[in-house]
DNA sequence: CTAGGATCTCGAGTCGGCTTCACATCAAGC
DNA sequence: GCTTGATGTGAAGCCGACTCGAGATCCTAG
């Protein structure tokens, strides 16, 4: 090992990303890498660089947040595509935050409602030795 | 229309919860009717009560922050069995409400950074006249 | 009475995102 | 040299949650 510049194999960035190896595999298939295809070592293996790894780290962010594959894609395709591409980038991300907005004030809501639930259990088990009736109308 | 006490169509259903009439059918095999079979008035036709529309909305809910299907239906079956499953029932929304606040967290960090990286591409739209690189190291 | 729309059942299809399989190849340590 | 474990390819499979289709049946308004 060690031969030019520190450069990874694809079991290495599985480690580092917490993705597997057949999902960085499918990823590139997937077009959500900036090089594609990836460069390849001897034996025609794949060789990563700490800056597919750093971008891979941000894919899985954006993953972990709901953006579908295909917006990751539009994405990558614009930061490969280089200058002048940035007021894209900028509507893609922006959607994003909006969507994301959204399902934590989804997410929210329904907190609410199950803390609601939540209490109502907690109280009805605290006092089941109570007379009154148990069980809330509705589950 | 109009004869034991208001009894609801699907369709009336599906207006009033949002899910399709496919969807509810599903759901009904799928376990997560109070009342599995729902009765059925002429003709075979299912007839849904307003208790059903309102756990209907109830399950819509937990979908919609997340809680599977399988879960639901357990839930359900607690609830159906009626008093003494209290406990049970507790738990199970203790266990979705920390999947909640999971969720939340995590898309609450996305935001922060999908809100820095939305800062940066402002700031390069802003300043384009400028001669310092406009483009990020990692898009 | 008839036409039209809603409902019925059952099974198959779709979609996103991986995951697994089967099998070939390669690299490196012993 | 040989074994072993990582990697390669392409295609197929899986899972969750719906969604759609086909064809029958039924309710109701005109």
């Amino acid at each position: 090992m060690s031969d030019t510049a520190a450069e990874l194999t694809i079991g290495q960035v599985a480690e580092r990303t917490g993705l597997s190896v057949h999902t960085l595999r499918f990823y590139e298939r997937e077009g959500v890498l900036l090089t594609a295809p990836v460069r390849r070592g001897a034996g025609s293996r794949r060789r990563y660089t700490e800056d597919d790894v750093e971008w891979l780290n941000l894919c899985v962010i954006l993953r972990a947040s709901g953006m579908p594959l295909p917006a990751i894609r539009e994405y990558t395709d614009l930061v490969r595509a280089g200058a002048g591409t940035e007021p894209g980038r900028l509507a893609l991300l922006r959607a994003h935050e909006n969507r994301v907005l959204g399902q934590i004030a989804e997410l929210t809501r329904a907190l609410d409602l199950i803390r609601y639930k939540v209490a109502v259990y907690e109280d009805i088990l605290d006092h089941h030795t109570d007379d009154h009736r148990c069980t809330p109308a509705t589950g």
